[in-house]
DNA sequence: ACGATCCCAGTGGTCTGACCTCCTACCACG
DNA sequence: CGTGGTAGGAGGTCAGACCACTGGGATCGT
């Protein structure tokens, strides 16, 4: 009858534990002491941290503790790394997709957008425009694009965006010194003033505009860039 | 002295031997066994076969083993089960994506398909034109879409519309009873022969109304499919 | 007095070995 | 021939110990 009872895996319910009683902590208490206060051993308890770590709600740092993330980071970009080896046709196929998603985030933002997040994006220009290093530019840039996903709305594609950021970062970085960061910096600028203004057509064409010949810029001799 | 000795965790050159030593297998030796031949203990072995579990490459099943499946299904589901509770939004935000990858993915099958790809696609329309029960006809349509994934050559992209295949499969169901498998065949033989066309803009087409009219289908009294 | 160094307590990482639960296949029984 | 039980092997869980790393305070040298 009826209620063939399930086997419910013992590491399901404490994760289901885990990110029910520390969401928006800071770091979790000790391995040892929590396995205690939850009645597992700490082998289980271990099994369910790593699996939320796994899906980047965790990050565990050895010889310090269990830190509360709530940045699901890299979830699809091992296996990415798994099923393309190599470097220059995942950077290839990673630019196709951020053509296909970031216009349509974008969109998205412009309907969404309320007065009072423009100037974080604003402050995310601020940054691009004075980065000194290549790596606070590819900083800067990361931060616009990951801040107007989260105006989208869209949770699923808010998530596919940040699931690939940390594989795109390394192509932004190729990106940003063949087209430039000023280029980059007037790109943004028209995505800005488009969602500021609630413009969802040209937010989305702006946002083409920008993946677009982040995707096929011609080599650069020197930038304008220096990379110290 | 020089050589600061980095600390490679051990479970990181575990799951490399793992997907190097057992790739296109059917089955993992046993976690006693595996763990002797590689000269490490249980616990590191178990946590690299779970770590894999979590990307979809392995399935570990109690008392049977553990399997090698390739089939990236989940990483991103769980995360989203965490982030989007409301089972009616994430549907809505699930077809939404779709709309925008789908019609990308029918675009790059009908570059990239050959001749021979076609009539694995038509074996899939048969399946749907023959399906007694609710659930055959959501697993002829799931292979469908997953088969033009695979088609369109570009891996970020077929892994995206796999990592949520899971959960838009129970939207799909909905969709399938609201529209009505005839309807869905119908729509589904527009895109296979816009593909076997080598039509790109059709393929496009197509699938985009496939999609849409999935998503915004009106409720339906009794559809012609019963489910028994 | 100040700085660099050393040391140590606490943390996650790994190992060991035992027991429990579940699935499969085989075999005795009706 | 079908049915049921049973034994082995698989993954799941547990308990305790030890290893490796981090950080900050105590210590030593200048």
């Amino acid at each position: 009858m009826g209620s063939s009872l399930r086997r419910p895996p013992v590491v399901d319910s404490i994760c289901e534990h885990l990110l029910r009683d520390y969401r928006g902590a800071e770091w979790l208490p000790p391995e040892r002491i929590l396995a205690a206060e939850l009645g597992i051993s700490r082998s289980s308890l271990r099994e369910a941290i790593k699996r939320l770590e796994n899906q980047g709600l965790l990050e565990s740092r050895h010889g310090v503790g269990v830190r509360v993330t709530d940045k699901p980071n890299s979830p699809l970009s091992q296996t990415l790394l798994h099923v393309l080896p190599s470097p220059s046709e995942r950077i290839r196929q990673l630019a196709a997709v951020r053509v296909l998603l970031e216009p349509e985030i974008a969109r998205l933002a412009a309907l969404h957008a309320k007065p009072a997040d423009i100037p974080l994006l604003a402050l995310c220009q601020e940054r691009l425009h004075q980065a000194t290093s290549i790596d606070a530019a590819v900083a800067a840039d990361l931060e616009f694009h990951h801040r107007i996903a989260g105006l989208a709305r869209n949770h699923v594609l808010t998530l596919m965006l940040t699931s690939i950021a940390d594989l795109a970062a390394q192509a932004r970085r190729v990106s940003l010194q063949r087209v430039g960061v000023s280029v980059a910096h007037r790109h943004h600028q028209d995505v800005l003033d488009a969602i500021a203004a609630g413009d969802a057509t040209a937010a989305h064409a702006a946002m083409r505009g920008h993946v677009e010949a982040a995707q096929s810029a011609p080599p650069r001799s020197r930038s304008s860039l220096r990379s110290r």
